[in-house]
DNA sequence: AGGCCGACGTA
DNA sequence: CGTACGTCGGCCTT
């Protein structure tokens, strides 16, 4: 039986956005999802508990409607529309659209006059069709029949009142179609529309019992006595106007027909993202993947078939040999991590639907051979996802992988960096339009044991990875990011492989005396910080120091955050400059000597078994292009403290070679801005070689460079840093101690010295807004659709990340493109030096032998000529017994 | 056990 | 009210 369901999208979002406390319900770039949230709820509710066969959500256009032409001032007491509310409006239709969920609007005319006319459609199509109105209107009330029932929100946005012919007329004492009639008579506060004064539902409803309808109660209008019928007669001209109109209209030209409302499959990857986005988890995000499609759980287009083999002894060789030589699909079961990892089994696909299973356990010496082989065969062409991993654990097997053609992981990275999981399901779902796994009822009934579903799923996995390659390739080439696969992100793989298998050395013994020597220190300042207090308290909980601090010591409160005050140690420091308590003093060294300790016990604890950590880099996590590294993070080791760099200390050259070299660019961001700028005067200040920011600071205040003092310098040096990052004069006024207007002015001053850097800026943002993404120098592409957005704080966001974007993203390139140049020139200098890290501007380098000065020319060549600059690229060099030493 | 938050380390 | 990350402990929920 069709069951028609249909929804005022935009009363219902009212309600919610209303209902549900607005700073509960927002993403971490500050998009509101207050109203999101609760339409989203009470429509997979209604969905789950109604199971309509077809749906449809109307929403008003705008304000202006044929009832505000009439009446001018028809709605005309609401408050403006929040802005946190419109900005919810276009998500609520993207998520209709994934959804599959039409929804309509009509100049001039209101959601309830859209719904009225599929009502009255819907009806007299079919004598068998029930309808549905989810609606937080009670105009619609006058649709309910014995066939039509509306649902009304009570309260919030979790219980709906069902309101069939008779809970109506118990509700108001009058059936349905008289409803509006009794509302003419009492009015409508929400849409300013006044009734009798005097005159509630109770006497309203009596009259139209009695005189048989609103028309025969203006006729007999004189019959009316007391005080209300005095005002009835004297208000009759607004009663027939809130007549008129609150009279639904019926009969307006959408050119839908019910039939076209009929549930339809939803776009399962888009709705997932847009879920992402707005960052809808826990149990909403659980029952709408539950609720919202039918038939979920199925493949959104059928699984490829597979004519799967799973090869036993002996069967390799021959199977390989008749691959040929199109690229295959090749994905590697197994583990990886730490530098290291291991192969359960492989699956080749290719692309005429064949595909194979070879487990590594039970695999003959020919099997071996042969398969050794082939991996190692760069003329045979391998689509893996994500290679890294894979490459590592073959490696760890004895054998070699070469012949990648393609990484989709690397592939959908450069398509859209501002992914958080290139996850292979994600990516199939998303470009293929297919779940990656078949549900297990739907196996070809010959596959029965876990070894089989091991098997299939690899086989499915590689054929997935070589039908997103073509699918991506094409992605990719559209991005123009084509080069940027090839030459850069792809011949990564393997060095960013060799790094993370070889480790640096550690100096154990050095740690684990600094460890306690810092957790002695820790002790020490608790136990005196619980002697200032009187007790002891926990003094890593933000929310007992609160209590401490503001309720017990009555200092100042500080800066908000979502659950209080905060402590951080700004915020610390500045109330110790005024109260000078000597609690604070214990606890921020507190924290500094904890987080030491911390530090140290971490890593610690990946130290493996030769000696060395082995972290991992990831090369699809950073939106900019840059790497990341983690288990553990070598590039957040401290630096800036003395006690810091002790840490440092502890990174040490590897047993077999000489000593360990940094190498690194010095202000590679502002290098990139002065060539992108073209900035006459900040090209010839990095042309001329002298200390750079005294050479800007003597340019803004236009003092020779002797001139220029230290605080000078310090200024414009902060402001140099922070151009890239879409400093504001806030900002800058916090770091520097000085007030926002000082730092206001010292900003108009230095884009008055550095006008193209200003229009370069400003250039940037203006572009990326027409385009849709910035770029950098190796068209490396961001998007940043928020440019637009019409909530400031994501548009300005988005504004200070398409200024950082360019110039970040640029230096990620050229360090990228180094470390291939430096890696291939060692190789080629025949070389036994190694790369160990790379923290973004820097590489740190186990030197060999006596190989210190060659390689030092080297990695000088090889760095500053990663990109040709209309600024010198300027590498300073240090070696070192360890990582702090090698600093210069 | 798993997720969020505050705090803080790096470039 | 400054970009890009990862990690930790506390604390709350499941």
């Amino acid at each position: 039986m069709p069951r028609l369901l249909l929804l005022d999208g935009h009363s219902l979002a009212y309600r919610a956005f209303f209902a549900l406390p607005v700073e509960n319900f927002s993403t971490a770039t500050g998009q509101n999802t207050n109203a999101v949230y609760g339409f989203t709820s009470m429509l997979v509710n209604v969905l789950r508990d109604e199971q309509p066969t077809h749906v449809a959500v109307a929403f008003d256009v705008s304000r202006q409607t044929f009832r505000s032409e009439e009446y001018a001032d028809y709605k005309a007491k609401r408050n403006k529309t929040p802005d946190e509310f419109k900005s919810q409006l276009p998500l609520i239709e993207r998520m209709l659209t994934c959804f599959a969920i039409p929804f309509l609007k009509v100049d001039g005319y209101e959601a309830d006059d859209i719904i009225a006319t599929l009502v009255t459609d819907a009806l007299a199509d079919s004598d068998d069709t029930e309808v549905l109105i989810l609606t937080g209107d009670r105009d619609s009330l006058q649709l309910v029949t014995d066939r039509s029932t509306v649902l009304y929100p009570m309260r919030g946005v979790s219980d709906l009142a069902r309101m069939t012919p008779a809970a109506v007329e118990e509700k108001y004492g009058v059936p349905p179609h008289r409803y509006p009639e009794l509302a003419a008579i009492v009015g409508e506060t929400s849409d300013n529309l006044p009734g009798v004064p005097g005159v509630g539902a109770g006497f309203a409803a009596r009259w139209i019992n009695t005189y048989d309808g609103l028309d025969n109660v203006i006729a007999q209008a004189d019959q009316i006595t007391g005080k209300k019928g005095e005002a009835f007669r004297e208000h009759l001209g607004d009663v027939i106007r809130n007549r008129r109109l609150n009279a639904l209209v019926r009969d307006l030209p959408l050119g839908v027909t019910i039939g076209e409302l009929a549930r339809s499959d939803w776009d399962r990857a888009e709705a997932l993202a847009l879920l992402d986005e707005l960052e809808i988890r826990g149990e909403l995000r659980t029952r709408i993947l539950d609720v919202v499609a039918p038939g979920e759980d199925e493949p959104v287009e059928a699984g490829v078939e597979l004519d799967g083999v799973t090869l036993g002894p002996d069967e390799v060789a021959g199977w390989l040999a008749e691959t040929g030589a199109d690229p295959v699909g090749l994905h590697v079961g197994g583990t990886w991590g730490s530098g290291t990892g291991r192969v359960d089994g492989l699956a080749v696909a290719l692309a005429d639907g064949r595909a194979a299973y070879v487990a590594v356990e039970g695999l003959s010496p020919a099997d071996d051979t042969a398969l050794a082989a082939w991996l190692a065969d760069a003329a045979r062409p391998k689509v893996l996802h994500d290679a890294k991993g894979p490459s590592l654990a073959v490696a760890a097997q004895g054998w070699q992988l070469a012949g990648v053609a393609e990484d989709t992981a690397l592939a959908a990275y450069l398509v859209a960096p501002d992914q958080r999981s290139y996850a292979l399901a994600d990516l199939t779902l998303r470009y293929l339009h297919r779940e990656l796994e078949q549900s297990a009822d739907d196996d070809q009934g010959m596959l029965f044991d876990e070894g089989d579903t091991t098997a299939r799923s690899a086989m499915v996995a590689a054929r997935a990875a070589l039908d997103l390659s073509v699918e991506l390739a094409d992605q990719v080439e559209r991005a123009g990011g084509h080069r940027l696969l090839t030459d850069v992100e792809m011949p990564l793989v393997p060095v960013l492989a060799a790094m993370e298998q070889t480790g640096i050395a550690v100096d154990v013994d050095h740690l684990e005396s600094l460890e306690s020597h810092f957790g002695e220190e820790v002790r020490k300042e608790a136990d005196e910080a619980y002697a200032v207090i009187g007790k002891e308290i926990n003094l890593g909980s933000p929310k007992q120091l609160q209590v401490v601090l503001f309720d017990e010591l009555g200092m100042p409160k500080t800066k908000r955050t979502k659950t209080g005050y905060t402590t951080d140690a700004d915020a610390l420091q500045g109330l110790f400059a005024t109260t000078e308590h000597p609690f604070l003093a214990h606890l921020l060294r507190h924290r500094e000597v904890i987080r030491l300790r911390q530090t140290i016990e971490g890593l610690l604890k990946t130290v493996q078994p030769d000696g060395r950590i082995h972290t991992t880099f990831h090369q699809t996590i950073a939106a900019t292009g840059r790497l990341s590294s983690t288990e553990p993070n070598l590039q957040n080791i401290p630096v800036r403290t003395e006690e810091g760099r002790r840490i440092r200390e502890g990174f040490v050259v590897g047993p077999g070679f000489e000593s360990l070299m940094t190498a690194d660019y010095s202000q590679i961001e502002m290098r990139i801005m002065a060539h992108l700028s073209e900035d006459a005067l900040l090209i010839e200040a990095f042309r001329s070689g002298r200390d750079f920011h005294a050479e800007t600071a003597s340019r803004v205040f236009d003092v020779d460079p002797d001139a220029v003092t230290s605080e000078m310098r310090a200024k414009i040096k902060a402001m140099n840093y922070g151009l890239a990052y879409g400093l504001s004069a806030f900002g800058l006024s916090q770091q520097l101690g000085i007030t926002p207007s000082e730092a206001g002015g010292l900003m108009d001053e230095y884009f008055e010295t550095f006008g193209g850097i200003r229009s370069y800026l400003t250039g940037v943002v203006d572009e990326a807004r027409r385009t849709g993404f910035t770029e950098t120098i190796m068209g490396r592409r961001r998007y940043l659709p928020d440019l637009t957005s019409d909530n400031r704080m994501r548009r300005e966001s988005a504004e200070r990340m398409a200024l950082n974007a360019p110039i970040q993203g640029s230096a990620a390139d050229l360090i990228k493109v180094a470390m291939l140049r430096t890696g291939a020139a060692i190789e080629a200098a025949g070389l036994r030096s190694r790369i160990l890290l790379q923290v973004h501007d820097e590489l740190v380098i186990e030197v060999a032998a006596g190989e210190r000065e060659a390689l030092e020319a080297l990695v000088r060549t090889e760095m500053a000529g990663a990109a040709d600059l209309t600024v010198p690229l300027d590498v300073s060099v240090g070696t070192g017994l360890s990582w702090h030493e090698a600093a210069h």
